[in-house]
DNA sequence: ATACATCATGTAAAGGTTTACATCGTTGAT
DNA sequence: ATCAACGATGTAAACCTTTACATGATGTAT
């Protein structure tokens, strides 16, 4: 029974007395095969302990069972959801999967490419808006494959993501909503669609409320947390400050807060912050961050579904999928202070 | 060249003028083939953009390049970073990882079982201190396998951790340092080798500085958030209250800061508190968190080379590896407080 | 009764590699 | 000059499946 070598196929034939094609047949077109013979086969399985050879499997069929997921950074703390989203949905389809991890470096990424191209995986997601192998490259024929978050450059991929800009729209919406007139925008200048479309939503907020924009609170950083604290000191230096600061994602509102801790005042008594994102340590700095939730398990789960349509159907129904950000209120926005002027 | 169907080994043996044995050998083992055709064979190469099969190739050889990773929960946290190691390791020596989430559930382990007996992983690391696996299965043959934090029931499986009772020690003994004398423990009841050993470096310490055992300070929680909180509840309702709160990982340590908080106490003026594991949130709670450090994707990398040496030479080395943890002091912990029999 | 459709099963090829064994040519020792 | 040893390469089998096609049996319509 647990002999040294595992069964094959042909040892579940010869138990069953029949050919190895019926056994084949007997398990994966059981409507193709009598049901007499197909029980004879069911109990040579169960003798012998028999489960089909995938790497014989994925060689006849050109194909295989495994799902590439690059990620830039596997570590992120942001990942690891969306890894649970995608894992469950995929195995739940038996399929596994298989990660990467450029750290942005197209070498890394190359090495991934070659896994795609020795056909070790069916599909592909992706986690950068750029395809994160080299230039001669880029032509490369790609299986099937879905971005997360941010469609892929090249074009020609779907993806699933939040919908920015009435994430964005939420944020402003309640800043208003505090009383809020003067709200600063600390953005991030790269260029990828999703910030710039959160900075859409609040445009649209205040254009919505009647408030004339005012660029010189509108900053761009590099979503870093560093790049919230030099946000925070740019401000100091002019004129104007804002009563509450809208940032593009999380890590720009926890350097905002620790720029404005450094200069002695308290969120949200005297300035308001919002983030965007929900990362997990939203919830354990003080105050605790009101910000936008991205429902990144449900991500993970659209992005392996639609990739798995997209590997029996061929064609994409859905070019892109947007989920409904929540705005999660914690500690981190107050009405405006009416001591503001005396400060 | 960016032909519709991949490059075999065939063209480029066609290419090169010789025969596929001898391509297959100027790639595997290139000291056996001629300098001169090794050259042709690789301009073959260069001009086809040929990469292996990699199916045909784990179908031959009988083994795969991938290595299958199981942990209960791939949304934790301390999980990613562990993760990094793990794939930058696997990766630097041809090998992909392949994830499976249990969530402690048998059923879904029996899956990943599955892709262990078709051969799709040739080697497991395990993240659960048991085999994930169902009870009948429990003597399936696995593939070489090395565990992460601690060794796995069935035994015979080496692992790599971190000297946790040296970690507990060196929280001890900081405490001691600064004066404290009545430490509690807040343990964690399930039968854990780590906090098992945890425990261990708390009396060894307690000994070594002359101090009687006080089991009335000695609680067991289950190591989460909630227990920390009821920890503080038991001891308040004791005649004797600590100075401070050793707890078994940064979940429990929270806990605490978070009982002592509700009952308007300061930290750490007020009691101090030590956690172990530092999880990402440690840095970001208020007070920060002193705790000891797990050298998270150094273990990822450790541990996935032992599996890598196991698989090439059939023996382990060692059967437990343990790294040394480091102490990370920040705002948790101070002298006992002068005042506080006053209080 | 004949022809034909239908159904269940078997035969054999194909998928791309690796490698034991065979072959052939060259070199060095006698 | 002969033989042995060696080095480089080729031939072909094996790894385990899946599936197109062939076969034979059974049932149905004429």
């Amino acid at each position: 029974m647990s002999n040294s070598t595992p069964a094959t196929i042909e040892d579940v034939a010869r138990i069953a007395e029949v050919s190895i094609a019926t056994v084949s047949r007997a398990i994966h077109m059981p409507e193709k095969v009598a049901n007499s013979t197909r029980l004879k086969v069911n109990q040579a399985i169960a003798i012998t302990g028999y489960t089909t050879n995938a790497m014989a499997r994925s060689l006849r069929l050109g194909r295989s069972n495994m799902i590439l997921v690059v990620a830039p950074d596997i570590g992120d703390p942001n990942f690891s959801n969306i890894l649970v989203g995608l894992e469950n949905e995929a195995r739940a389809h038996g399929y596994g999967i298989l990660i990467g991890h450029t750290q942005n470096d197209a070498q890394r990424g190359l090495e991934y490419l070659k896994f795609l191209n020795s056909n070790q995986a069916a599909g592909l997601i992706l986690f950068t808006g750029i395809l994160p192998f080299g230039h001669q490259t880029m032509t490369a024929r790609l299986p099937p494959s879905v971005g997360v978050f941010e469609p892929v450059f090249n074009g020609g991929i779907p993806y699933v993501g939040v919908d920015d800009t009435e994430g964005a729209r939420k944020a402003v919406d309640l800043l208003l909503a505090e009383g809020h007139r003067k709200i600063a925008f600390i953005g991030d200048s790269r260029t990828r669609l999703a910030y710039t479309r959160r900075r859409m939503g609040y445009d649209a907020g205040l254009d919505a409320a009647g408030i004339p924009p005012d660029t010189r609170i509108v900053l761009e950083g590099d979503g870093t947390i560093e790049s919230g604290r030099h946000a925070v000191e740019q401000l100091f230096m002019r004129d104007t400050l804002p009563t509450a600061f809208m940032c593009v994602n999380d890590q720009t509102a926890i350097g905002v807060m620790v720029g404005l801790g450094a200069r002695g005042y308290d969120i949200p008594r005297d300035f308001s912050v919002t983030g965007f994102d929900d990362v997990p340590q939203a919830v354990f700095i003080s105050p605790a961050l009101t910000t936008i939730r991205q429902p990144r398990t449900a991500i993970g789960k659209q992005a392996m579904a639609l990739l798995l349509e997209l590997l029996s159907d061929g064609r994409p129904t859905e070019t892109e999928i947007l989920l409904r950000p929540d705005l999660v209120v914690r500690n981190s926005v107050s009405a405006p202070s009416r001591n503001w002027s005396k400060r």
